[in-house]
DNA sequence: CTCCTATTGATAATGGTTATCATTACCAAA
DNA sequence: TTTGGTAATGATAACCATTATCAATAGGAG
């Protein structure tokens, strides 16, 4: 770093323990990209969080943004998405109160992303009986999986014409 | 395009119509790059079809393969995949023959791919169960659905010490 | 066969992400 | 508290898949 100075970094509590369980420090900076993750309900770019992080502390890189988001998505802290708009788009998964699994329906002519978790239940049976099926079938450790629903939300419903 | 001559197309049937009845012209270069896609049931990418189509025709360009394929997928004619290596993925989706609606599982290790269609008669019931749950929540109108299994290959699984 | 224009090929430009590297900060040990 | 080894950082260049540009060509209706 050139010509910038942090406040000595004094954290503690539940993220410092999940970065040293990783073998990772818990820096001011990565402390900055995890506050504007929290505090946000959104689907954020990279660069999202590096302008809202900047607005605190314009020390903070852009590299160090993605990296960092890069960590946290290797952690299991952050979720990375695709949205089809040219950029990864990044929210929190697993906090101090637990993790937010969800899907996602996503509007194919505005762009809007709907977060629902409503029939994650049903869904999360069957995912879990095809599963089986696969791992048995082809040899597979299934680990994760990736859900997304495309279409028309209600606005752009209504304007074809 | 300057300095390369194609024999004149005089092609006919399923494929003139598709496009026809799209409003698109059935050019030479779609038809050998249909050719290809047609003739490998693997995951191309943009570069993989313009090297193929270049052993027959080197005077195809590579934008004119970009641009064909994203006209193909537009028509519903060939499938997009992101398996997370950086390049979009292609497949033929509908033929002469019919669909070939399948899902993939994929290796986050050393990037296998699976089609699988074998549990896609469970899955479509949960699918089109959870679609009209959202579409009557959400307002939503539903088109299409993206879903991968991400885990470990037999021989990644094997690997592993 | 003619004419209009959609399509094409070569190539430059774009833009999100990654690599590089000198500098700095975290933290364990003394 | 001081020190030292090293992980992390910031600025910036590089990367590279994809898109835009534009003059030239080819498809196909009439
Ligand atoms: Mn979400
Ligand atoms: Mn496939
Ligand atoms: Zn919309
Ligand atoms: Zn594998």
């Amino acid at each position: 770093m050139q010509g910038h100075f942090y406040r000595r970094n004094r954290g503690s509590g539940w993220w410092q323990g999940q970065f040293k369980g990783c073998g990772y420090r818990f820096t001011f900076p990565r402390r900055l990209i995890l506050d504007v993750l929290s505090s946000s309900s959104m689907h954020l770019s990279a660069e999202d969080v590096y302008l809202e992080v900047h607005k605190k502390y314009p020390g903070v890189g852009l590299a160090t943004v993605y990296r960092t988001l890069e960590l946290l998505v290797q952690m299991g802290v952050v979720s990375k998405s695709d949205f089809g708009d040219g950029r990864a788009r990044y929210e929190m998964n697993k906090g101090p109160e637990g993790q937010r699994h969800h899907h996602h329906l996503v509007c194919s002519n505005c762009g809007l992303v709907i977060d629902y978790a409503d029939f994650i239940d049903e869904e999360a049976k069957l995912l879990k009986k095809v599963e089986r099926g696969l791992s048995e079938k082809y040899k597979f450790e299934i680990n994760s999986h990736l859900m997304q629903f495309y279409g028309l939300c209600e606005k752009c419903k209504g304007k074809k014409d």
